[in-house]
DNA sequence: GCTGAAAATTATGCATT
DNA sequence: AATGCATAATTTTCAGC
């Protein structure tokens, strides 16, 4: 548990950064109406504290990567170690997350094509041992991206806004 | 489609920037061999294409949103628009992609506890007309990240190294 | 599409409040 | 923790290859 002393400058940085990571940060000054020092040393402490990552995010739609499919996974207990080794080799995997006791592995795959998606559900999946899929949906439609999250405004300490 | 007209220094820059997306392009230059006014006008021409966005991932466990929940949904065809406008508004959702047919829906959402997370599969969506929770993983450990996934190097055009 | 050179802008280190 | 100032580095502009 973090004693959380980000104020709504830190907030104004991060979505700044969101639309763009590269803006200079003299550019952001501008934008705050605050000092061009501040924001670099506010966007440094961001990046130190591991509150965010700057980073490039890749478009799988520009590289013809056209569908998705988000799975459900029952691993057998005795060989999950190797089970999540096996999955994060695989390059088609963009999520993996692990349930309470880690039994339940639910993942998100991209694909170029219904055809590779199909495959990697009913043969590639099923071939490694100790894996039940449980349940999948191909999602086709990304309407909301991780990296787009937020949290709310009142996670960030104090607030000069109303 | 697109006709792929990246090559391996679009791969090696992109490979860079998603460690750090604030890297100055003359650092790219030097660590690459490589010009900086090249390196410049690859990231932009790699942002307008749209084949990468740079941006800020907050990370949510520095904000003390310590569990998340992986959610199927199936939605009433005839209030889908509604349903998926309600979804869109919360803020604890994190992630939200499509079904073929829409019907499907699958969510990802972030919670401070696992409290609220109960709350929101047990009180918050089923009070929403028309949802019926189909499925769902708690999954507080989350191994990889949609940000963190790449392309196959093939699927950058031509090659210098083997 | 890549690179060079000068001008403009930005980042950094140090010091002050 | 925020800012001013001097210096270093980077980015931008305009050009030629």
């Amino acid at each position: 548990m973090h004693t959380n002393f980000l104020d709504t400058l830190d907030y104004q940085i991060i979505t700044e950064l969101q639309k763009n990571a590269r803006i200079a940060s003299s550019e952001i000054a501008r934008l705050l109406g605050a000092n061009e020092r501040t924001i670099r040393k506010r966007i440094d402490r961001l990046v130190d504290l591991g509150a965010v990552r700057l980073t490039a995010v890749v478009n799988p739609a520009y590289f013809n990567y056209a569908t998705a499919a988000d799975i459900f996974i029952e691993a057998d207990p005795q060989l999950e170690e190797d089970i999540i080794a096996r999955l994060l080799a695989m390059q088609e995997i963009s999520y993996l997350a692990l349930g309470q006791g880690t039994k339940e592995i639910s993942i998100e795959a991209r694909f170029k094509d219904n055809g590779a998606l199909r495959d990697f559900i009913r043969a590639v999946l099923p071939s490694i041992p100790g894996i039940k899929v449980t349940g999948y949906a191909l999602v086709p439609r990304i309407l909301r991206n991780i990296d787009e999250w937020m949290p709310k405004q009142e996670d960030f300490g104090s607030f000069s806004n109303p």
